[in-house]
Order: C-alpha cells, then structure tokens, then sequence
DNA sequence: GTGGTAACTGTAAGCGCTTACATTTGATTT
DNA sequence: AAATCAAATGTAAGCGCTTACAGTTACCAC
C-alpha cells in the first residue's frame, strides 16, 4: 500500500496509460476521436485511479460549463418547486446541470448569489422575476451570461432581460373581477412584501384594476402586507377580518398565505366560504389538500420551466435568439370562493 | 463607444489600475496586505471595468472554492427546506456558498449529481441518508472531499460517513408503541418507496419493533409502499382501508402521504380520529395546516442543519475531526390520533 | 515497394488566478 | 545622512485541463 495519496490528475492517467495527457482528455470529451483499444486502457486508468476531472481546469479551459444557474428566493415551499423541476428535467435532456441558489427574499443575497453562479462558470441563469438593479444586467450583459426571468412578464421594457412568464396583474385582475362579479364589494387584499418583488405589485395591480373595472374605488380596498408564510397568513387574515367594513371575499397573494388565512378563518369559527370567501395564487399541490379546497389561480409552472429551459439551451447553442413569451392563467375554481351570504 | 468587448481580466484590472495582477489578487483577497491608496485605486479599475473573477481560475490556483454541495432527493416540498434553510445559513455566516442538487429519488442520478458538485470544487458535501453505493465513498474520499449524512442515523458502522441526523427506527417505534398503548391492534403503514430510502427502511423497522415490543405480530401489519405525493397517499389510504380487518390507525412514513391520506379519509366520509387516526412524520408546517392538525414526529429540521453545517466547517477549518451526533426527535400529538372508537 | 491519405496521438501554448519569493519603497533609528 | 527593517509591490511559476497544430502510423492504390 505505497498508493500515490493525492489527487488524480489528467497527467496521473495519461501516465499510467502510457499515453499523452492530449489522449487522456480526447477520451473523456470526444472518444470517438480515439482508437477503441487506447480508449479502452484510458478507461482502465481512470477506473483505477479513480479519477475525476477537475472542473475548474476545465471550464477554463474550455470556456463553458454546461451549466445553468437558477436563482430563487426560496425553497422553502413548492411555489418555486415545479417550475424548477420542469427546468432542469429539459437541461438534463440537453446535458445541463441545474445549480440553485436561494435569497430568502433578500436582493443583496440575490445579488450576491448571481455573482456567484456567474462566477461559477455558469453558462446561463434562470432569475425569478424583474426587480433588481440595474447593475446587474450590466454586470450579467458584460459577462456575456445569457438570463431568462420567469413568473413574471415585462411587456413594456424592450431593454431588458427577455422573460418567460406570465402577467401576474391580467390574472389577478380577472380572479378579482370574478369576485366582484360573484356581487363582493368588500374586498381584502392580503399580499407579500411588495418591495423588490413584482409579483407581488403587479398582483396588486390586478386586484386594483379589477375594482376600477366595476366602478369600484380602489381605495376601498383593504390591504395588508406581510412576509411569507402560513403564520403570516393567519396573522394578517385576523387583521382584515377586524377591519370595517368586514370584508366578505380575502384575496391572498399567494396560496400560502391563503392557506393560514383558510387556518385563522376556522379558528375564528368563520364559515368559508359561507362567511368568507378566500382565494389564493399559484395553485400549488397543497391548495388541494386544504379543507376546503382552495379557489386559486393557476400558473403554467412546468411550462415555464420548460420553456423558459428550451429558450435558454436554444440561445446557448445559437440556435435562435432569446425572445419572450407570455403564458397563460387560468382561474381555478374550487371550494373557498362563493357569493358573499349572511351577515 | 470603441469598447473593449472581451471580458475583462485580472490583467485588465491591473492595467487599468497600473499595478500588477498579484496586487489586484491582493485587494479582492485579502485587502489589508495592500495601501489604501492602491487599493482605493484597483477597486476603481474592477468597477470601472465591471470585472467579476474567475471562479475556475480561482478555485485552480487556490484550491478551495468556499462552497458546500448538498444533494437532496426533491425540491417538491417542505421535508429537506427547512434543515437545509439552517445549513445555508450556518455556511452563509462562515463565508461558505451552498449549491443544492436533487436527484428526484433516482439513485444514478444522485451519483451524477454527486459527482458533478465534487468536479465543480464542493469543498464539502451534505448528504441524505446512507443508503448508496460503496463506490461513491470511495471517490469522496480519494477526492479528499468530506460529505456528513444527514436526515439518519447509522450507529453500528464507524467506517462509513459521519451523521448528523436522528434515529428514524427509534423515533417510529415511539410513535407506533404509543399508538399501540392507546389501544389499537390494527395498524396500517404507508411507507414511501424503502429501495434507496434508509430513512422510510428504518421506520418500517420502527413499527415492526414496536409491534413484537408489546407481544404483537410484525406480519399483521398492513403495508402499503408508495412513491412519494399527496396523490399517491390519498391512494394508499384508500387501498390500506379496504383490508380486513380494517386498520383503526394508519401510520404514513411522512407527513406528505399523511396528507393526502387525510383528505382520503375526508373523501371516505371517515371522522379522524374518530373512525380513523392518522399519523405523519417530519412535523413540515403542513401539519399544522391541516385540519384536524396533524399528530406527526417532530424532527429537529434547523438543529440538524445547523449542526451539519458547523461539523463541516469546523472539518474544513482543520478545527475538529468530523463526528456523528445523534439529535432526538419528538412525538407531536396533535388531533389526528385517538384511541380506536366505534366499529 | 512508393507515395498519399486518413486516422491517431503527441506537443505545447495558453485559460485567469494565487502566492512564494524577490525587489523596491519609505519610515525610522542612530 | 547612512543604515535598518517593515511594508508594499512586482515577478513568475504553476494549478489541471483543452485544443490547434504537428508528427506518427497504418493502410491503400498504384
């Protein structure tokens, strides 16, 4: 046992297989180029030194990585899960890896995160809606990655990154005008941060335009903002409910604010939709698994994903320009959203 | 507008700046070593510039990349966030970049995933569960890259990889004996799949041992595998309830399938707990959402995390040997579990 | 056998960065 | 003002890999 204790090197391979270090990478990227038998014992050597290429090495010199990079503000929770999973099956049909990095929400981790990946040797990047600085793009633009936003659409700025998504405002709008037309004319709105997530703002937006549509002030509107999550949900459907005039329809910005809004409602001995009516966003698994199921509003997820994948390997390969492209939503009606009753 | 289009270098910056590389190297790594002059000088050339390193060129020359890999089963859901949320965290506060992988379940692909993170320089790894091929050991550890396990506990083979998890055997046997002392005799257990799963394996074996504990027979056990969905647990459920004699309690391996059987259950037009109890395990914030809230096993998600995190850095800093720990868990008695009623 | 060609394989020049070591600069001391 | 030494900066050698280009072989047609 006088095994040779460090690292493999190509050179390590080449050596044992008695062939040139020129060889050795040949076999590992174009192995047709190489005569059967030679390949054969490179194998060999690589087999029993166990040897793995080292990826900076590489990507340096070769100039890309085969992979994309995504850059999400969470994994807390499915909303981004999806999509994701969408994304990466279709780079791995084209040999791409998928790296993800999460910011919690916050735009200077973000930032911080894109640079990484980018300097990661990342050939393109996935981002999660338009909000961010400009700098970035620059930055993005400089460093000739190619990025693609998703879950949100800009049809306005020709400038910017082109995105795959949808109108987060059209599709609020037309739950919201459902809801009004359901004969609601109190309407809550419970939303997450809007600060650095348009999403968010343009859902309000939506439910804004919907009330101006019907005649309805959207000053009327009562609105509570809240960070993300099932507590958050519960918490600000308390504050809504208290409110007057007391709302008959709660709009939730996302499904899981609606799901602990749908929470507080049964512990405030609220019938919904009876009492109450509660609507989400995204139609994730878990708006079918509450009691009742959950009025939301559908989002294309692994389209998107797909898509906005297929865009990206697209452009990477030359093959087509990057280019936009607006999904569609659709309203899913379950069981938390009926005319407003008594009371 | 005769822009120099190539992306700008080291040597771009130095030039800029009227230094050398090695003092440019100086101030992004280790600012003090260099006069505020010059400094204030270079980090003008990398703004004017936009520069950005390298990171292949980086990690080649220096040999540590500052970054961790975990590779988990799924994104689909809440099960690995939360842990993995605390590890990002406890890496973040260290100056260490996390990059997550999911393999979907899929053995060969977590070996891809695995290895792709290790060429890619992960300094360290974040492993789920045990069970993989010996030969994935080995490369980690000719590769010199240290990985700690997660999620499980393996106490009886000192060779393998460190853990930092909790007995999955040991905390279902406490559940199941507990479900057994309030009096029920027929229990069912959804499982999620046990090839490639330590952690659904050893809390199958929970239940069994908990069974011959209190003098009843493993093989009276109603068992049903399932991959992993609320979907596929509402199936289960319903398949699990047509058996004779019909399970009083119905044990699901994670709070997922508990889910989906719960709304099974609802489906049926069955009261739980009346006619029914149902437990889950993981304690995900879906638990308390549910209605009746969820009876279920809390696992100590941000701990594990947390602790994984430290015990890799403290490895990597050359503070401390990488060792196992063992985090204890909790039964969580919410409504979900009584006694067997009626019928 | 020869010359020509195709198929392999080897040589060596980087890729962009870090860092040991050498050199220069500028205080400080005497 | 010379000597001393610490601080600042520069020089240059790689890190492990890819790839253009050059050199070898092997095989065919003549």
């Amino acid at each position: 046992m006088v095994e040779e204790t460090a690292i493999p090197t190509l050179a390590d391979v080449a050596a044992r297989a008695g062939v040139s270090t020129a060889t050795v990478s040949r076999v590992l990227n174009s192995p047709d180029k190489v005569a059967p038998k030679t390949r054969e014992r490179v194998a060999r050597a690589v087999a029993d030194l166990g040897y793995s290429p080292n990826f900076g090495a590489r990507v340096m010199a070769a100039r890309q990585t085969k992979t994309v990079g995504a850059v999400i503000p969470t994994m807390e929770n499915a909303i981004f899960a999806k999509g994701l999973q969408a994304f990466q099956e279709a780079l791995h049909e084209y040999g791409y890896t998928l790296l993800v990095a999460s910011t919690g929400y916050d735009a200077e981790v973000e930032d911080a995160q894109i640079r990484a990946l980018v300097a990661r040797g990342a050939d393109a990047l996935l981002l999660i809606g338009h909000s961010r600085g400009r700098g970035l793009y620059d930055f993005l633009a400089r460093q000739e990655v190619p990025a693609v936003v998703t879950w949100a659409v800009r049809p306005d700025d020709a400038g910017a990154v082109p995105s795959i998504g949808f109108d987060n405002r059209q599709a609020m709008r037309e739950l919201a005008g459902h809801v009004i037309g359901l004969g609601h004319r109190h309407l809550a709105l419970i939303s997450a941060e809007i600060a650095q997530n348009d999403r968010a703002a343009e859902r309000r937006a939506g439910v804004r335009a919907a009330l101006a549509d019907k005649g309805l002030s959207p000053d009327a509107l009562i609105y509570v903002e809240t960070p993300y999550g099932f507590d958050e949900g519960s918490v600000a459907f308390a504050q809504v409910m208290a409110k007057r005039p007391r709302p008959t329809a709660v709009l939730c910005g996302n499904d899981v604010l609606a799901a602990g809004a749908l929470r507080q409602a049964r512990a405030m001995g609220l019938d919904v939709p009876g009492e109450v009516s509660i609507t989400g966003f995204d139609d994730i698994d878990l708006a079918q698994i509450l009691h009742p199921p959950l009025t939301t509003v559908r989002v294309p997820h692994r389209d998107m994903g797909r898509q906005a994948a297929l865009a990206l390997i697209g452009h990477l390969t030359g093959a087509a320009p990057l280019s936009s492209a607006t999904l569609d939503t659709s309203i899913v009606l379950r069981d938390t959203l009926a005319p407003p009753g008594h009371t």
